[in-house]
RNA sequence: GGCCCCUUCGUCUAGCGGUCUAGGACACCGCCCUUUCACGGCGGUAACACGGGUUCGAGUCCCGUAGGGGUCACCA
């Protein structure tokens, strides 16, 4: 039995290079069969928990990663809060202390903080003196008679080698006495990380901790604390870190103002908060931006899409297959086809694989998901609104690359004066010699003809009056797009005609060539 | 700085000693399709960090060098 964990620690939003591990995790498990727990990792939290958590939860709710055991599912193990567990914390280190591997130590952290820094500045690797380690009772009186207090330290092996045997690394080795006699537990009882994580890890039975490279170098010290409890080891997989888009260092949401220097970075977040000022979506910068989750769920893209990318950010399957379904995803990941080296975060390719996931979508769910998006940008007030939002949808098909481009088509949606692309226009109304004149004639057969109004009659119509004025088809149709839409771009201009409605584009044709007079005279 | 990890097109990657004049995808460029845009089709530019070995033969194995990254908390 596979038993995997993704242990987030309580910040109140989830790292999009963090569902990349987790994805992995999730795989491994359900690829096995076997179960992926979710534990918070909040043993040094002041703040609300619960409210921190929870966008983190959310995160993985949309992205249908769901976990077996853990917060709100509960499971055999429980609690699932590190913080809850304190007491097992405590207890392993009571035993650590009693069988030797761990010593009550009563420097101050400067007084250690000394000794590290002067090792560094030598340039050699620290060893601690251990000068004020106390094994026995009377060493610790004398040092509490001077008013020091004792943390738990881990008394690390001065010799030998740990040999990490890592499923996506291979073997590690790193000697003993390169590491420190980390604290486990502070001085006001407390424990930390390392310590929670080892007995957390045992207590929940988790079999493969398949985490991120940055905690490599914590390894040892945690192989270290579970041997000397006489538990049996875990898997380890190591994975890569994922690095910034163009740049090497890994991902950070803090670094957002440098990544806006990024062209295609900065392309996805402006696209983002376009949709979401429309939408009246928060774009507070801690948790809308292209590095968190949520993001993505905001401005409408596909879980299935983000997960897609992701996988395949340090795994492959042979090179070539590149479009997986979750259950594909589930039925082929396996962790000796992951890679040593980071990948770095791709907007670009992202937004390819969202493009193509959303225009796969059968029409009712690509006008399921567009419609929330309409609604809150005020579209959907109109009588025929549902109407129209179909039509759209239909014929602007893998036009829309996620569900809030639906709002690039609003002039679908309104009534009143709509804006203009400036270059569009001059383009396409006042340069062109006779353009306002074919407009306007244009608009009075509109008015006169008496054919059903859908795109092929209105082909039709638009060919017979180009026959009947002399001129060809590209001498009207990029005008009248211009005029009725605004844009230099859309969908079909006889489906755009049609879905617009005769009313409204006669009336339109009017109002561009009223425009005209001021715009095209400037 | 110490320790550890990593190094194939701009990016994600395939490659597990000969089938590599290095393959795929995204991006980019060109052509075709076309009423615009998008899609689609076809084609193109573009990479084995460097230096030594081992071997009949090295992108693939070994050792160095360089570069990059991670980590060195009474954070997680």
């Amino acid at each position: 039995m596979i038993r995997t964990r993704f242990a987030p620690s309580p910040t109140g939003y989830l790292h999009i290079g963090g569902v990349r591990t987790a994805l992995f995790n999730w795989l491994l498990a359900k690829h096995a069969g076997g179960q992926f727990i979710l534990r918070i990792d909040d043993t040094d939290q002041q703040r609300n928990v619960e409210e921190a958590i929870e966008p983190i939860l959310n995160g993985f709710r949309w992205l249908g990663m769901q976990w077996d055991e853990g917060p709100e599912v509960g499971g055999p193990h429980e609690p699932y809060y590190q913080s809850q567990r304190g007491e097992r914390h405590r207890e392993a280190a009571a035993a650590l202390l009693e069988s030797g591997h761990a010593y009550r130590d009563y420097s101050t952290p400067e007084e250690y903080g000394a000794q590290r820094e002067a090792a560094q500045k030598a340039g050699k690797p620290f060893i601690y003196d251990r000068a004020w380690m106390a094994e026995d009772e009377e060493t610790a009186k004398q040092f509490e008679s001077e008013g020091r207090k004792a943390v738990v330290r881990l008394k690390m092996p001065r010799e030998g080698t740990c040999v990490i045997d890592d499923l996506v690394r291979g073997e590690v080795r790193v000697d003993w006495i390169s590491e420190q006699d980390h604290v486990i537990q502070r001085s006001d009882g407390s424990c930390l990380y390392h310590l929670a994580s080892a007995i957390d890890d045992h207590d929940l039975e988790i079999t493969h901790v398949v985490r991120a490279e940055e905690h490599l170098a914590n390894t040892a010290r945690q192989i270290f604390i579970m041997q000397s409890l006489g538990y049996a080891l875990p898997k380890f997989a190591h994975v890569p870190a994922v690095s910034e888009p163009g740049g090497t260092a890994k991902l950070s949401k803090r670094k957002l103002s440098k990544y806006e220097k990024n062209k295609d970075f900065a392309q996805l977040f402006e696209q983002g908060l376009n949709i979401a000022k429309r939408c009246q979506i928060s774009v507070a910068a801690d948790t809308f931006n292209p590095v968190i989750v949520d993001f993505y769920r905001e401005i409408g893209f596909e879980p299935s899409a983000i997960l897609n990318y992701l996988i395949l950010l340090g795994w492959s399957l042979d090179g070539k297959t590149e479009k997986f379904s979750v259950d594909q995803m589930i039925e082929l990941f396996s962790l000796d086809r992951v890679n040593k080296s980071p990948s770095k975060f791709d907007p670009k390719k992202l937004l390819a694989f969202q493009g193509d996931a959303f225009a796969a979508l059968p029409l009712e769910d690509r006008i399921r998901k567009t419609r929330p998006f309409a609604e809150r940008a005020g579209l959907l007030n109109g009588e025929d609104a549902e109407t129209t939002l179909r039509e759209v949808v239909e014929n602007a098909h893998d036009r829309l690359k996620i569900a809030g481009d639906i709002l690039d088509f609003d002039y679908f949606f309104v009534d009143g004066p709509i804006d203009y692309d400036a270059k569009a226009f001059q383009k396409r109304i006042c340069k062109p010699a006779q353009a306002q004149e074919l407009l306007a004639k244009m608009r009075d057969f509109f008015e006169a003809d008496q054919a059903a109004w859908n795109a092929e009659s209105i082909q039709a119509s638009v060919s017979t009056f180009c026959e009947q004025a002399g001129i060809e088809l590209k001498d009207i149709i990029h005008a009248l797009r211009v005029a009725t839409t605004g844009k230099p771009a859309g969908f079909g201009t006889f489906e755009t005609l049609e879905v617009l409605g005769k009313d409204r584009v006669v009336k339109r044709i009017g109002m561009a060539l009223e425009s005209a007079a001021t715009i095209c005279s400037t």
